[in-house]
DNA sequence: ATTTGTGCAAATCGTTTGCATCTGA
DNA sequence: TCAGATGCAAACGATTTGCACAAAT
């Protein structure tokens, strides 16, 4: 569990002023395990918790959790971005028909082969997304 | 090298008619191998060739050919999807500066420890695209 | 002749930004 | 006090859609 004291530390360590909106949207998103949510998905709870932030607000704040590297953002289709509260290392399924990401525990999971990138490149990140559909039979 | 009837025969093969917009478009995309293109870019690219064709029907063609399976959507960021004219099994390097699309041989590429799929789900693709940056060092 | 495709402009969706106001240190 | 944060509405870029017109079968 996410408590007042433990998010206004984190925030601190990040650089940023605890401000009640992004206390309010930290415990929204840490306060409960690893998430993936959308910027309209997290405006949603936040109405119905009460404390209602303005999606600009929002948008804003998850930008700065990213860029503070407390989440990771996760590209599945050409346009909404979700934001991933676990930015350890590990890979996703994507369920096309549901839109939801799930986590795919990473530590068991390698890729080979993979050739050296070209000269002057360094591999920044892996991401990998395995898309699901429904198996009829 | 793509002809007109190579063309043709690929568009009806795909349940479309040949009309002088898909042609063209066609023939871009086909005509001069592996390819990784946005709309935009397309778009430019028949206004170049002095057979401009209106952006609206380049989605629409771009959408279409890839429900034929003739063409593979590739998501990296939260915006602009890229079209892919290599439908086979293979993965991506992406210079996040450049915005650029590399293909990797996905041949000796393997994933390994991937755990089953949720009750009733199937794995339909994997994607994997391996973000490079500057190599400063 | 009938169906399908095209172009344009307007609509939409997700996201960002300008600016006046408010708030935390 | 005053830099930094917020909210709103307007701006934005990428993509889709409605509808009148044109082209393919």
């Amino acid at each position: 569990m996410m408590n007042t004291q433990n998010m206004e530390q984190k925030l601190r360590d990040a650089g940023m002023r605890p401000t009640r909106q992004r206390m309010s949207l930290g415990k929204l998103l840490f306060g409960s395990g690893d998430r993936h949510i959308t910027a309209e998905q997290l405006h949603v709870e936040t109405v119905q918790a009460g404390v209602a932030v303005s999606l600009a607000t929002i948008y804003n704040t998850l930008n700065q959790f990213t860029e503070a590297g407390l989440l990771r953002e996760v590209a599945v289709e050409g346009h909404k971005s979700y934001f991933d509260t676990n930015t350890s290392n590990h890979c996703h399924y994507y369920l096309e028909g549901e839109g939801r990401l799930i986590d795919i525990d990473g530590e068991q999971l390698t890729v080979d082969g993979l050739p050296l990138p070209p000269a002057g490149m360094k591999i920044g990140r892996i991401d990998i997304i395995v898309r699901l559909e429904k198996d009829r039979g």
